[in-house]
RNA sequence: GGUCGCAUAGCUCAGCUGGAUAGAGCACCUGCCUUCUAAGCAGGCGGUCCCAGGUUCGAAUCCUGGUGCGAUCACCA
């Protein structure tokens, strides 16, 4: 970095002696692989000024470079670039002054730098921890550990969702089925004990809704007199029925596909359950369709709704089979229909068990207390299992009431304004948003009001300056209104608010639903990843003298390094598709892969029992030893760059490109086996440096790495 | 429909504020373990950078329009 400065001034220098002209902005590059040098100037944005050549300029600026500055030992001119040369006894300097630190690299933070904190994981605590919350726990972990890297104090936070309807479905659930079951009467981790009847009563509310639904249709059916003459239908004026007739309608259409070879526009066309009156008697096409209709309507009269039991023969059969969908789609419908949901008793008494824990009764509160008790265990094993941790946890039932006045405060300034049912609302059709809620017209808080007052909490809890929330992708619309309501209230704070929104994690299958059980487990998965460790380590059989603790421990150590470089080696923002079939790769761009140039690494240090020779001014570097300095100089502007952008994919991907480059060099390179002492104690105190900054990204990554593997 | 995000090799992904012939891994094909750990190395095959315009000496990158996929637009959280 210095050397560029450097350079920059003696760019300027010999443009103003040759051309007697001051260039303002210089471009430098790092020299492509494919050409000699170690930096490239692009002297293409100079020529407009300076009407001359490419070749001629950069000829010029490279003689004057290699006679002015000490550092440049040669250069090539390619079009306009100028590829400059560095010389030997400059990398030395530099790796030299960084071969005996370890924390290369990383910015300390100031006494008196103000924090940042992160928010991450955030979870729910009526269901076990997912895949979903995997990427979300690592990518908010570390980026605390980089932003602290780059020079910044962090401090990481979660606010745990523990009220709410959610977890009233499991109490409620619990109560009523659970017999008094435990994590310990039954071996269960408590997230999942708790997460196994949230299951429950979505299956025991859908029993129920599927009941209401079916008597509430068969009820206005009845009240509709059809007398059985399903043809009447079409005349019953009723929303309910209009669903039966619309399915209907398609079940008949699908039935005459069936029966007839008509192309289907045709059918869609004429077949109307309402009517006849485009067909034509005598037209042969038309007297088809009469015909099926006619034996549909025929079954129908036959039998009571919702059953379809009448059959006679094998076109009843299929008719009947259509039906079935067909009815099966209509309750589907009226299943969403509020005046059906508000008659849900189990969701009614979940509601009222909200209530009650609103109002403080004890017994409720008590229960509460012990199946969210329940839960923490189960996550904190999870959390450690990661390897991860916070500084202090939020909890929703000690902030949910806040924020509501410094509404009611914005309310007088302003900021906000009343409807005449009493909610209080903020308009932001001037920054091309919508009008948004923040308060319920019977005063209770919401979603947004809720994180109004804990981002003013935290700033009263903690000396910081911004906020990182960890939160996916489908909250964006959220988080810039949070923001924007932030600053129109005028903390200055917040413009430092920062959304790291990430893609979703998606399974082939489609999105990843607790209540339907289609979601990867977060323990099972990392037993999994721990398990395929096992299988390639004892495969390969390298662990010998080794206690069974310390290979337990190592196997662990490789499947959470395959699994969390996996998932923050993608950037962020995009969606991940995990297909559990294909399992996590240990080979090539892996966590694995990079743990084991680690080993390898830390096998040499330990063979090179012999005293490290000072390197002398006139060493000559070895192409691979040089291409490794060049991309150890790369780490501190990497955390510089990743903690800008919130994005620990980018020290990965430095990772990897720094294992590469050391694998080139270790296999085409000879380190203990050198007869020269110079070279072997630069190359030993190389490779232990190159393992220092493995060891310290995988660090901020949150990946641990191995002595032996 | 409005808004936001994404689109690069068969698959999974890099590609910094616009720069040289667009790079890795997996998969497929060749070589390399009597020498520091082969979870590796050296090489080969593989591209309409979604499409069409525009800006520029120069566009995968920036702008406009379009297509496809996803998210979001609740007195839910």
């Amino acid at each position: 970095m210095e050397l560029q400065s450097t350079l920059i001034a003696h760019v300027k220098d010999a443009v103003k002696k040759i051309y007697d002209v001051e260039i303002e902005n210089l471009e430098f590059q790092p020299t492509r692989k494919d050409f000699e040098g170690d930096i490239t100037l692009v002297t293409f944005p100079m020529l407009k000024t300076l009407k001359t050549n490419p070749v001629k300029l950069g000829e010029e600026i490279g003689n004057y470079l290699a006679e002015n500055v000490s550092e440049v030992s040669g250069f090539n001119v390619v079009k306009g670039f100028l590829n400059i040369v560095l010389s030997d006894a400059y990398f030395l300097d530099f790796f030299n002054e960084i071969k005996d630190r370890k924390d290369f690299g990383i910015l300390p933070a100031a006494e008196d730098a103000k924090g940042i904190m992160v928010e991450y994981s955030s979870p729910n605590t009526n269901k076990p921890l997912h895949l979903g919350h995997i990427r979300n726990i690592l990518l908010g972990f570390s980026v605390a550990e980089i932003l602290s890297a780059a020079g910044n104090k962090s401090y990481k936070t979660q606010i745990v969702n523990d009220r709410g309807i959610h977890i009233c479905k499991s109490m409620l659930a619990w109560e009523r089925f659970g017999n008094g079951e435990t994590p310990k009467s039954t071996g269960l981790k408590g997230d999942k004990l708790v997460g196994n009847y949230y299951v429950k009563f979505d299956q025991e509310y859908k029993k129920e809704l599927r009941k209401v639904a079916e008597n509430e249709l068969k009820a206005r059916i009845e009240k509709a007199n059809l007398k059985n003459q399903w043809e009447n239908l079409s005349s019953v004026d009723e929303p309910f029925l209009k669903i039966v007739e619309s399915e209907y309608e398609k079940v008949l259409r699908r039935y005459i596909y069936e029966k007839t070879d008509l192309d289907t526009e045709i059918i869609d066309k004429k077949v109307f359950y309402r009517s006849d009156f485009i067909l034509d008697k005598n037209n042969k096409q038309d007297q088809a369709i009469l015909l099926f209709k006619g034996k549909f309507i025929a079954f129908l009269n036959r039998n009571t709704f919702l059953s379809v039991g009448n059959i006679e023969s094998e076109e009843d059969e299929l008719i009947a089979h259509y039906l079935k969908n067909g009815i099966n789609s209509i309750l589907i419908k009226i299943e969403g229909k509020p005046e059906i949901i508000n008659n849900i008793k189990i969701l009614q008494d979940a509601k009222q068990m909200l209530l009650k824990w609103e109002a403080g009764d004890p017994e409720v509160v008590a229960l509460w207390e012990k199946m969210n008790q329940w839960v923490y265990d189960g996550f904190e094993k999870t959390y450690d299992a990661l390897g991860v941790d916070f500084d202090k946890n939020y909890y929703e039932s000690e902030t949910y009431l806040l924020g509501k006045d410094v509404v009611n405060q914005g309310l007088e300034k302003g900021i906000f304004y009343k409807k005449e049912d009493g909610s209080v609302w903020i308009d932001l059709t001037d920054e091309g948003l919508d009008e948004k809620i923040v308060l319920r017209s019977d005063g209770t808080a919401v979603y947004m009001t809720q994180d109004i007052g804990t981002a003013i909490q935290r700033v009263k809890d903690f000396d910081i300056s911004g906020m990182v929330y960890t939160v996916g992708n489908e909250q964006d619309y959220h988080f810039k209104v949070l923001f924007l309501i932030l600053k129109k209230l005028g903390f200055d704070w917040a413009d430092y608010l920062y959304h790291l929104s990430y893609g979703m994690v998606d399974l082939p299958s489609g999105k990843m639903k607790s209540r339907e059980g289609t979601v990867v487990d977060a323990d099972d998965l990392i037993a999994e990843m721990t398990e395929t460790a096992r299988n390639i380590s004892e495969e390969l059989g390298k662990l010998d003298g080794y206690t069974n603790v310390e290979k337990e421990e190592l196997y662990r150590i490789i499947g959470l390094g395959a699994l969390k470089y996996y998932i923050l080696k993608v950037d962020p923002k995009k969606r991940i598709l995990f297909n559990p079939e294909e399992s996590v790769d240990f080979q090539g761009n892996t966590g694995p892969f990079i743990q084991y140039t680690y080993a390898r690494i830390q096998s040499i240090i330990r063979k090179a029992d012999f005293e490290f020779k000072s390197v002398e001014e006139s060493y000559k570097f070895h192409e691979k030893e040089r291409s490794l300095i060049k991309q150890l100089q790369l780490y501190p502007e990497t955390i510089q760059l990743a903690a800008e952008n919130h994005s620990p994919a980018l020290i990965a991907n430095y990772t990897y490109d720094l294992v590469k480059e050391f694998n080139s060099f270790y296999q085409n390179v000879t380190i203990l086996g050198t007869e020269d002492a110079t070279e072997k104690s630069l190359r030993v105190q190389l490779a232990n440096s190159v393992g220092n900054v493995i060891k310290s990204s995988f660090g901020l990554l949150g990946i641990q790495v191995p002595e032996r593997m």
